[in-house]
DNA sequence: CGGCATCCCCAGGGATACTG
DNA sequence: CAGTATCCCTGGGGATGCCG
């Protein structure tokens, strides 16, 4: 199947007509992409990161941040970016608990990649919604 | 809520408190991010978008490319894609029906950036799978 | 071949209550 | 405050069948 394409050893900027099979990769994933993008593509994780970018934040104050998350969400997302090493957690022994959530360097790390997407994103958002209206107008 | 923050130009580094919704914000969608992400960051439209950087796919050349997607999800995806202008749908009046897919502009402007994205996660899965791993050793 | 329509199932996730 | 446990329900998406 495709998805290792996706896994290509590296981003050639130039367009290459033929994307290269790595054969023997094979961890615990088929694709590392699928496997990145399983995580951070869900509803919430880049918006906790996103939150986070600003600096540590406690559960209460991400809670706020996002508005439209359930603390579920909002537990289980943080407890898997933890378990990837995108975030810190740390608990300070005191009376009402208090727990923060910071990123850490491969969280950070992650953003540049994050911000050319973001980026994109905006540049294009208009394009999009063009295309979209016009495709409306086209088909119903 | 926090999505205008992955919207902006530059991400505030100053924890801003944004308590507040902004009830007049409200195009098509509340910021361009999700917009995005809520299409590519589905299961399939990464991949699918990946298969056609190869070139030009007819759609039973997609499905066996990708390998494990239902017609009815690359039908769908791939009528998002059209819709969103990230692939030109082109068919032939022939017998049996020949129709294919390639990308856009657009699409292929995409490609930048994910490729961004694709390389760090190539380079960086192995200390998110020992993270994981250590996450894992620690508690359950 | 290239799809849409239908059925059906189950897991993702909201709401709520409870705990340390 | 910072979660966990429970309940419950919706809709995403697989399988299948039909049509141009």
């Amino acid at each position: 199947m495709l998805a290792r394409t996706l896994a290509g050893p590296a981003p050639p900027l130039e367009p290459s007509p033929m994307p290269e099979r790595s054969p023997e990769i094979a961890f615990d994933q088929p694709c590392p992409i699928r496997d990145v993008l399983d995580r951070i593509g869900d509803q919430w994780s880049l918006l906790v990161l996103a939150a986070l970018d600003g600096g540590t934040l406690r559960f209460n104050e991400l809670m706020r941040a996002i508005g439209d998350i359930s603390k579920q969400m909002l537990s289980q997302t943080l407890r898997r970016l933890e378990q990837d090493g995108f975030v810190r957690r740390t608990v300070f022994a005191e009376v009402p608990p208090r727990v923060e959530y910071e990123l850490t360097d491969l969280g950070r790390s992650f953003l540049g990649p994050l911000r050319q997407l973001v980026h994109w994103a905006d540049e294009n958002h208009r394009d999009i919604v063009r295309a979209r209206r016009s495709f409306g107008a086209r088909a119903g």
